[in-house]
DNA sequence: TGAATTTGTAACGGCGTGTAACAGATTCCA
DNA sequence: TGGAATCTGTTACACGCCGTTACAAATTCA
């Protein structure tokens, strides 16, 4: 399962989310499911995710609501499961900003191949995101320019990081004062997920740490939590 | 498909979406989809599209209005999809500055047929549009004069600049801190999709580097993406 | 304390990128 | 129209990034 896409089953309902998402492994997807509002919020901050499938009736927030929210702050291609296969469900589905809808019940090998029409569309418009314009963050009286790309020491001194340095550090940027695991660093840096006795990332924060710890040895800005990641200590504040 | 026209399909309705992309896409044009407002501009920000076909009846924003929309700011010619073949609509369509309209249903032959009409007579047209007269544009202490095609360096001196190379920094101002991949920018210089092992995009990326960086050994303008493309860092200003 | 597990990192190699050099394509000019 | 000058893509090779492997050090557990 490598560099495949992720998605996120948001559905109330325990059997669809089990039998969809051994469905969706089975055919190279990786699958995280949520069963309300809270949960989906909650994925969405622990992983990078690719495509949510999201039912329409929904305790507590209903799809709709979370579709239109999701929207708000995010590109996130978003197809919606809806109960009934009726004319204004559609609408109101497409209105509110979902990519495509499958009506209930409907076929595994259907919505699969929507997810695939959905997602190719999507990789053809990526980086429609902004891309962190003119944005910097600064922690630990370093800076780091998310659209320059560019770190700057307490000293002033410039620092040139790699891309995969780079994508490791904005990560634990986004995520500060977190336990994060070496599965969701390579999701949030390489979007794919990790194999056995992969330790490309243990690698890239050897890396990273030797150009911004005072002393690698010592480590006091990535401290490494023992079999259960990494965890960037300082607070982040950003402009 | 090289060199070949780029179509923008703008339907909410997937299957038409699916079953004209791939019909166009036997018939030597590139295609990109999008189902409503949003996702259009998106395409359009992302690739550059030599016709639209425009469905007349969108969810959100309708077709009419998106075709107004982009007539006040493009002249990428557009072919409008009507529902009803009635002359109100026809007539509505061409006021608002489509350069067709097709009423649906439709036979796909026809639609290319005029599609390729359209495009010949655009073509001819084409060196009329006065190209951005007079408009110049600011970064990092640079101005480029899009009209005269001149560049003018932080010090004030002159630099020439090869077609290639203008269009290839064209391209960057008008997308800056933006990842763009090798495909993006040889669709937006050269109107083409990139070939295997094509290297051409990196040897115009070395050669403007050279003419624009200070030292072109630690880029800071034009920032390499391992994988992923090229970034213009400044920020731009126009006027 | 010793074994098992987990992490740090040096070393190596595959692969993506930078660029020199050449050749084909295009433009310019008489 | 033909030849020169210029521009642009291809080829080839060097370099640097990054993942794998291997082994040492640190930590945990029995």
């Amino acid at each position: 399962m490598d560099n495949s896409p992720h998605i996120l089953i948001v559905d109330d309902d325990r059997e669809i989310r089990d039998l969809l998402g051994r469905f969706l492994e089975k055919h190279g997807c990786r699958v995280t499911t949520a069963a309300e509002g809270r949960a989906m919020r909650a994925a969405l901050d622990d992983w990078s995710i690719d495509l949510i499938v999201l039912d329409l009736m929904l305790p507590g927030e209903d799809g709709l609501t979370l579709c239109r929210d999701l929207r708000a702050n995010s590109a996130i291609p978003i197809i919606m499961l809806t109960a009934m296969g009726e004319e204004t469900d559609r609408i109101v589905g497409l209105e509110v900003g979902a990519d495509d809808y499958v009506p209930k019940p409907f076929n595994p090998r259907e919505l699969l191949a929507r997810i695939k029409a959905v997602l190719r569309r999507a990789g053809e418009s990526a980086d429609a995101r902004p891309a962190a314009n003119g944005e910097t963050a600064q922690f630990a009286g370093w800076t780091l320019d998310l659209g320059r790309r560019h770190l700057q020491s307490p000293e002033g001194a410039a620092v040139t990081l790699t891309a995969g340095e780079f994508e490791l550090l904005v990560a634990f940027i986004e995520h500060p004062q977190r336990v994060l695991s070496r599965d969701q660093l390579l999701d949030f840096t390489r979007g794919r997920s990790a194999a056995p006795f992969d330790r490309s990332v243990d690698i890239q924060v050897s890396r990273l740490r030797r150009k911004i710890e005072p002393d690698a040895a010592a480590p006091e800005l990535i401290k490494t939590v023992r079999s259960g990641g990494y965890l960037f200590t300082p607070a982040v504040e950003r402009s």
